[in-house]
DNA sequence: GTATCTGCAAAACATTTGCAATTCT
DNA sequence: AGAATTGCAAATGTTTTGCAGATAC
């Protein structure tokens, strides 16, 4: 890994007032590398050997962090686990529900462009789609 | 609660496959009769004083039993419990994160009436929203 | 009389919390 | 030195599982 993505992303954590620690700036770059919507476990699992010290918490710390700072949403996709996933901009998730994959929908929805209904202010706007994705419709019996 | 509510349910249940238990009946009861997505421990807790063995247990396998035969859906809107609503139709959940409320909008969505995106055949459609709800939004200071 | 349903107790599992040790500035 | 960060261990809370007793057909 070069330098330069090193200081691209402690630019981009200084930027949203975070102090760019060892720790959050692996966690951030594996979030870039990896944009299948990893959850802790798999942060964790993943950036373990490399930092053999990591623990969960911090994992847990910094996704909260990001999350709250703007940098990461975090996606509860049913099931039991929370996913993280770097691109905020709203767009449409589908979850396989054989292979467990994630997939980004980039097909536009009105939904997002509301900013309230019925009455209601809305701050957050989800769309969870799920079924069988390509690969494992053509993988079938 | 009259007779004949309890002979609708026990036909709904019946034509279902399901055998129509004194437990099932009274939980699918309460559910028509509340329709705010309650919870689990909100079943529970509520059932708990008309029948003093009830347990969590038979609450959850209940409701998986219904859900997997189409007669109510999970719905699984962050946090962390799970939420019935006997409504299975696909429409819209908006969540209001100050007082916790979940309203049903009727609004359609072009999302609805998809069946298939980018390759990938769907079964299930969730749309989520989060906000303030118009009656938090009144009582602000 | 056999299959199904119920419910207790324990397990499983993801996430949070308290706090002490470490690391930055 | 002082403030922020890290990470261990324990707690929390929801859901699941194993199994024995109860119930229904």
């Amino acid at each position: 890994m070069n330098a330069q993505t090193i200081n691209k992303i402690k630019d981009l954590l200084e930027k949203h007032g975070i102090q760019p620690s060892y720790q959050r700036i692996k966690i951030m770059e594996f979030l870039y590398k990896n944009k299948n919507h990893p959850t802790i476990e798999e942060i964790y699992n993943n950036l373990s050997p490399e930092i053999p010290t990591l623990s969960r918490t911090t994992v847990y710390n910094t996704i909260h962090l990001f999350n709250q700072k703007g940098l990461v949403s975090v996606i509860c996709i049913d099931e039991k686990e929370m996913h993280v996933d770097p691109d905020v901009k709203p767009h449409i998730h589908f979850k396989c529900i054989k292979c467990g994959r994630i997939y980004d929908i980039k097909e536009p929805a009105e939904v997002f462009s509301w900013d309230s209904i019925d009455g209601h202010i809305i701050y957050e706007k989800e769309i969870f789609l799920k079924g069988i994705c390509k690969h494992c419709k053509n993988e079938s019996i």
